[in-house]
RNA sequence: GGGCCUCUAGCUCAGUCGGUUAGAGCGUGCCCCUGAUAAGGGCAAGGUCGGUGGUUCAAGUCCACCGAGGCCCA
């Protein structure tokens, strides 16, 4: 006889291999087909709203593992929300505009950008950022991100284009806007200037000399001296207007080949630059700094004074402690310049040439300059010293050529003016990691005023007007708004199609020379001002605002975070968020970033293809993101050994409901047998922690809580146990439906729980379990368990007979070893102890079930030859007995007894066989 | 060069206010089971807590410096 046939053996349809990378697809699809993110939306309609906002990726590649990390994080999150109830819509964006874009385009189709015209430079621009932000959703789609897919935010949307235009009016109208000449990071290859954000610094070869500057005037008793300045850009001499000593430093005069030269003493003495000074010279006497104040000094090739000025930044250890200032090609010049009313000369063009201002350069390029001026010092005997020196030096983030600092008209953000309120902003956020705040602060402590003008094509032009006679610059609110409205319809486009007429409502004259012609602003924002006001744009209007979380990487801070507060502060006055929280870095495992050149990118959509995006998101689920990842093939293999355990317990439990029905097989938590009650109360308390560990963003510990539970409370404890009960008693038993009961409960709970994470597999795994409730038809439709309903008392006690348990496994690992016993199911467990006896005692049917045993024998009198353990510091002498007990050919347990009819079965089995029939 | 951050077993993570022998899971080795089977159960071996110095009766934990790496800035 066959005894397997006899016995309730687990079934199911939901496969033990996972086969993700196949089956995923589908389940894309079917989430799409039933609209699954939007019903879940209806679902929660009307309850508390929790908005993630998202910060749009720029759209111009294909999505890398960063990209996966954040939509990924931001998925969990927003997942959870919607299961536990809140109404949480995820708006999707794109940044799209701006000189990546437009780069972009140019290159892809060939086009001199000066024979074309700019409305066909956009229209080419749009197609490469359409293309890939296409690209990204169906990336993103792909690993299982669920967003508002069909209305995602494009910064080219015409509407979003309007909040632009708007957002700038509005801080205009606050006062926050000026224009003015200042030195700005310019890329004359790319012939626009650049954020800090658009500059990457490399090492780069620059030439070094030592100049002199001779004094206009005596100084004490000595007429003819000459200060000494270093420079690496020879070419920003023409521009120089100034020379920075350190207030409150030593300076000296020393004479080398019979004249006489000025610089500060540690320099002398240290810097590698006057190095020929100090091994041919001897030192005159000490000047004190202030003696130099105002001095005048004249330029070594142009007939202009040069005026001795203090500033604090000089270096006394470098150089030699006295620094050209040309207020046109520097920030700390043109600070120092302002301070001591010094003139702006910028007399390069965009091209980095010299322009008709320097006579003796003119239409010379920076580099060219460069030679002929370092000549031109050379002969007239200014020049002292020179060499070259190799140093990081900013470049262009796109075209890679090193940009200058060059003086012209921008629009500026007077992020000075409300630095106090961006701080006191930055208060009242919660930032996760915490130190974020500080961080947030300094940087913010430290940020210069905000050039939000661009000299490109591909963006929101600035709702500027010029006089066409004075050439003043105007803009006027109900222009403004205006053209707001007009752009809301028609898209930026029009701005470059129509006169500047079209723009005008009303009966505009120039306040400063009375005409009332005029002509339209050239220049485009900044794309980090169209990103910074997507709070604007998505939110306001539409929903909460300030939203409850930005998650971001932490590059943000000087970033997307930084911009959006500005911006909301500057047209609110308060933050857009309510908490900020970011993430790290995904790298290779060697913990360095993954670089093109070094050959160490891994491209996610490979992952998703050799593994699944499950196993990806459990990867960035297990991570403890906020700090940076490492990844590699090897861990990935590690976290997809996680997930076969994951599935398997799963599908063992799916495959023991096969012939359950909760309608049916109902049970009051009390009814339960006591393992039954005390799983449940360990479920409750998991519950429990996994939503502590998700409201503070802690991902890691809510998969490894829920991961451990599995492993060590479900597959090594109860499933484990209650085999027995579910394969050998009778099906419809109270014992085997109340297990049944609970591991329905149980695994509900559980897919529900992982579906942030798991989403693919949670979703199948749903189709398999037994339900006739067709409203149920995804997982993401249920609710998020409630741990209270799982509320048994007087089972704690378990928590003391599992850890008796531990402890005693080693004793019985040694009998084994020994080889008197084979396993726990045939033998007789036999405990000693004065102390615990009564507890022992009084628990033997527990304690029989977790030890897995034949039998259980407890005594009061102490073995003191047996090992013991202890026990809550009471001693317990362990044995382990080989019983010459029977094995039940049916349920596979030892008994002092069988029943023979053919074939040894227990009592019980007996019985069952006799019900169905097998002995008829 | 400056600001912020990270470093605990081969891998991913715990480790509370400074307090016994630094814990899990995976992987590895060995054993058991063969009715979760390309599964399941058990045991064991793995650590100078990045390094050095200091504070303390006591340091993975606090302080200083150094190293490796990351982000941001110059």
């Amino acid at each position: 006889m066959d005894l397997s046939k006899t016995v309730n053996l687990m079934k199911t349809d939901f496969p033990m291999k996972a086969n993700l990378p196949l089956v995923e697809p589908d389940i894309v699809d079917f989430w799409e087909e039933n609209r699954i993110y939007y019903k879940v939306l209806a679902k929660n309609q009307g309850r508390e709203q929790r908005i993630l906002h998202d910060g749009p990726p720029y759209s111009n590649g294909k999505i890398h593992l960063g990209h996966a990390l954040n939509k990924i994080l931001k998925d969990i999150l927003v997942k959870y929300w919607n299961l536990k109830g809140y109404y949480s819509p995820f708006i999707p964006g794109w940044d799209t505009h701006g000189l990546p874009n437009e780069k972009a385009a140019l290159t892809t189709y060939n086009i001199d950008r000066k024979k074309v015209s700019e409305l066909y430079i956009r229209e080419k621009s749009k197609e490469i950022a359409v293309y890939y932000s296409e690209i990204q959703k169906n990336q993103f789609r792909r690993l299982g991100v669920f967003a508002d897919w069909e209305n995602p935010y494009l910064t080219l949307n015409p509407s979003y284009e309007a909040a632009i235009i708007r957002a700038f009016g509005k801080l205009w109208q606050n006062g926050y806007i000026y224009r003015e000449m200042k030195p700005v990071y310019w890329c004359y290859d790319c012939e626009t200037s650049l954020a800090e954000a658009e500059i990457e610094y490399k090492e780069k070869s620059s030439p070094s000399i030592v100049v002199s500057f001779k004094l206009e005037e005596s100084l004490d008793d000595i007429d003819q001296a000459y200060v000494l300045i270093w420079t690496t850009t020879p070419w920003t001499l023409p521009a120089n207007v100034a020379i920075a000593y350190k207030p409150d430093s030593q300076y000296i005069l020393v004479d080398y080949n019979s004249k006489k030269y000025i610089v500060a003493k540690e320099a002398y003495f240290n810097a590698e630059q006057l190095k020929f000074l100090r091994e041919e010279s001897r030192i005159v006497k000490e000047l004190s700094s202030d003696q130099l104040f105002k001095l005048k000094a004249k330029h070594p090739f142009i007939d202009r004074y040069s005026i001795l000025v203090p500033a604090d930044y000089v270096d006394l250890y470098n150089g030699t402690g006295l620094v050209h200032i040309a207020p046109g090609h520097g920030y700390e010049d043109y600070i120092t310049g302002k301070k001591f009313g010094l003139q702006i000369l910028s007399p390069v063009d965009q091209e980095g040439k010299f322009t008709d201002e320097v006579e003796l350069l003119k239409g010379l390029h920076i580099d060219q300059a460069n030679q002929v001026i370092t000549k031109i010092l050379s002969e007239s005997g200014s020049l002292l010293w020179q060499s070259s020196i190799i140093h990081s030096y900013p470049h262009c983030w796109r075209c890679h050529k090193p940009v200058i600092f060059r003086a012209t008209y921008q629009w500026f953000l007077d992020v000075e003016k409300m630095k106090d309120k961006l701080i006191s902003s930055i208060g009242e956020v919660e930032w996760y990691p915490s130190w974020g705040r500080e961080r947030m602060v300094k940087m913010v402590e430290n940020r210069p005023d905000w050039c939000l003008s661009r000299q490109r094509v591909w963006g929101v032009f600035i709702p500027a007007l010029y006089c066409k006679n004075c050439k003043e610059h105007i803009i006027d609110n109900d222009i403004v708004e205006n053209i707001a409205s007009i752009i809301e319809k028609e898209g930026s486009d029009v701005w470059w199609k129509k006169d500047v007429k079209y723009f005008i409502n009303k009966d505009l004259v120039c306040s400063k020379c009375g005409s009332r012609e005029f002509e339209k602003e050239k220049d485009i924002f900044d794309v980090w001002f169209e990103s910074a006001v997507s709070h604007l744009a998505v939110l306001y209007n539409n929903l909460p605002h300030p939203c409850e979380l930005y998650l971001e990487g932490a590059d943000q801070y000087r970033g997307w975070f930084q911009v959006s507060l500005i911006t909301s502060v500057g047209v609110l006055g308060y933050p857009p968020y309510k908490k900020v929280l970011t993430h790290g870095w995904v790298l290779d495992s060697e913990g360095r970033a993954m670089h093109k050149s070094l050959g160490n990118v891994i491209d996610p959509m490979e992952i998703v293809e050799e593994y699944g995006a499950d196993i990806l998101r459990l990867y960035f689920a297990t991570s403890e993101y906020v700090n940076d990842i490492k990844m590699s093939k090897n861990t990935l293999n590690v976290v997809a050994e996680m997930y076969k355990k994951i599935r398997n317990t799963i599908r063992f439990m799916l495959g023991n409901i096969y012939d359950f029905d909760i309608d049916t097989h109902k049970f009051n938590l009390d009814e339960l047998p006591i393992l039954e009650k005390y799983i449940l109360y360990r479920h409750a308390r998991m519950i429990k922690s996994v939503e502590n560990y998700i409201e503070n963003f802690e991902f890691h510990r809510y998969i490894y809580e829920v991961y451990n539970y599995i492993v060590h409370s479900l597959s090594a404890l109860y499933l484990d146990i209650r085999k027995d009960v579910l394969y050998t008693y009778e099906r419809d038993s109270f014992a085997r439906r109340a297990c049944q009961f609970v591991i329905f409960n149980i695994l509900r709970d559980l897919l529900v729980m992982l579906f942030p994470v798991l989403s693919f597999t949670c979703e199948q795994a749903w189709r398999n379990i037994p339900l006739k409730n067709l409203s149920t038809f995804s997982c993401y439709l249920q609710d998020w368990p409630d741990y209270k309903k799982y509320s048994v008392s007087g089972v704690e006690f378990v928590d003391d007979i599992i850890e008796l348990q531990k402890a005693i496994l080693p004793i019985f690992e040694k009998y084994k070893n020994s080889g008197q016993i084979k396993t726990t199911n045939e033998s007789i467990l036999h405990l000693y102890s004065d102390k615990a006896y009564e507890f022992l005692e009084t628990h033997k049917d527990i304690i029989k079930e977790i030890f897995r045993v034949a039998e259980v024998a407890v005594s009061k009198q102490n073995k003191e030859s047996l090992e013991f353990v202890n026990f809550n510091n009471m001693n317990v002498f362990v044995e382990f007995i080989k019983s010459n007990y029977h094995k039940c050919q049916r349920c596979w347990n030892y008994y002092p007894e069988l029943r023979d009819y053919n074939i040894k079965v227990c009592f019980r089995c007996y019985d069952i066989l006799q019900k169905i029939g097998m002995f008829a």
